[in-house]
DNA sequence: TTCCATGCAAACACTTTGCACCGTG
DNA sequence: CACGGTGCAAAGTGTTTGCATGGAA
């Protein structure tokens, strides 16, 4: 999925082009990993005629159409980021609550052996690992 | 961890033995992997008397102690399961909502891995890792 | 008798929904 | 100009907190 044809998905999909959706696309980009409310805050950076409720309903359109994903990276609300480059999945740590991005070919042994022993298919994508960082581990 | 020495393990931290503890406790032993809302109805099976707050304050607690973990197994209400038996992690089906429990070995390389290349220490008794089962992949 | 634990009710955080209006296609 | 999208406000769900009372130690 790459950057210029968002517009496309959108359409094709029989989506229409709003002003609200853009923006939202675009702070989900700016932000790396944000929650609904940070996208929001974000958003009224530029613009202020944009409704919570919009947010939300906007996301979970773009997550359908595959232009962004939703992790839980705590234990409250979801974050959102873009899939404009390759999947990855997240670890965190619960001392410094450190996000760190890891690619799917790390993963892939786990999955592979899922796959056999229990016939899962793992959506790497939302995938979240928790644990304890280096600089944590003391 | 073993049934007969909860009571202990409170005791020796400091903590007080209540009714309401032990209803908690055994509760999420007969359920499996509950809410705190399905925790209080079971409760309440035994006794009227317990309330939504105290479900919340002890499970916390029941956590801090080792006697209970939690995992968030849909994108709502954090589940809490007993960890009288070995430690393990769940498999979800995004389209069934089936939970598979799995055995940690399968996860070690996943675990030396990650330690290996990131320092990153997996905290596997709390991994959720959602996808399709095998009934729903078709 | 001392505090920790509980009940209760209110507040809080996050998300969803109904409906009238707006604006893209 | 039709219908999907938005704003708004209200309601829904899940969780936390302050304070007075209760009971374990």
């Amino acid at each position: 999925m790459t950057h210029q044809d968002w517009r496309e998905t959108l359409r094709t999909r029989g989506y229409r082009l709003t002003p609200q959706r853009e923006l939202i696309l675009n702070a989900v980009d700016t932000l790396g990993h944000a929650t609904p409310d940070e996208v929001l805050a974000e958003v009224r950076t530029h613009s202020d005629a944009v409704n919570v409720s919009t947010v939300y309903r906007t996301l979970e359109v773009l997550e359908e159409l595959g232009l962004v994903r939703h992790a839980h990276l705590s234990d409250r609300a979801p974050t959102y980021h873009s899939v404009r480059d390759h999947e990855h999945f997240h670890l965190v740590c619960r001392n410094c609550r450190t996000v760190i991005s890891v690619e799917p070919d790390v993963i892939e042994p786990l999955t592979s052996r899922l796959d056999a022993d229990y016939s899962f298919t793992v959506d790497v994508g939302h995938l979240t690992v928790f644990g304890t960082c280096q600089e944590c581990t003391g």
